[in-house]
DNA sequence: GCGGATCGGTTTGTGATGCAAACCGATTTG
DNA sequence: CAAATCGGTTTGCATCACAAACCGATCCGC
């Protein structure tokens, strides 16, 4: 196997799972995000999404405040520094996968 | 989101789950391998190496030979054209959404 | 102002998944 | 002939993803 294919095996699985890559794409960068733009961006349904968000929370790469605004409930998700740098690590670690696949 | 990574969404999970991913990309192109060589090569264990070229036999991807060299069984791993397909399918898409990434 | 739809989510239930350990028949080794 | 090894498979369990049911709060019709 060539080295870099090898490397798959140690894609962090938290971040790898197509719902929650798109959710950290999206936070990456971003400053905040609330759920239901990331709702309508992922076109994951409300459950899910919800339980990846907690997920990523319960790992510390998100943080979720919840607050009210107005007099509705508000949740905005950012990323966290560790949840930038599992990021960053992961997208280069999926590149050298990528570029190691066979052509 | 960008597009390229709601293409995420639609990476094959079968071939998308590290452990496969390593089999699909060790026997893309390679006419043939052995259970013993593809154990090495991944390092997983047996039992997993076991189910998960099950699973990849199941969805056509693979194919399986069980003989006997000599005395000894020989279990012999090769990709089915349907598999080959699926594979270069899904190693664009997945250089599709790698590239998307934000940076 | 009250009965029902809607909003913004969370909890629950269930089937699929991944993993490692136990197991298995056959073979080689001491 | 007993025990370790080879080449795998099956079992058991803990985790997972998903969808559907639920939930309190607001908004709308009347």
């Amino acid at each position: 196997m060539s080295p870099s294919v090898a490397d798959a095996a140690e894609l962090d699985p938290l971040i790898h799972a197509p719902p929650r890559l798109m959710i950290m794409a999206i936070l990456y960068g971003v400053a905040s995000a609330d759920f239901l733009y990331l709702l309508r961006e992922t076109a994951l349904t409300k459950g899910n999404l919800s339980s990846h968000l907690a997920k990523l929370e319960a790992a510390g790469y998100i943080a979720i405040e919840k607050s009210f605004v107005g007099k509705k409930a508000h949740t905005a998700c950012r990323i966290t520094p560790g949840g930038t740098a599992a990021f960053a690590a992961y997208r280069e670690r999926l590149r050298a996968v990528a570029d190691g696949l066979p052509a």
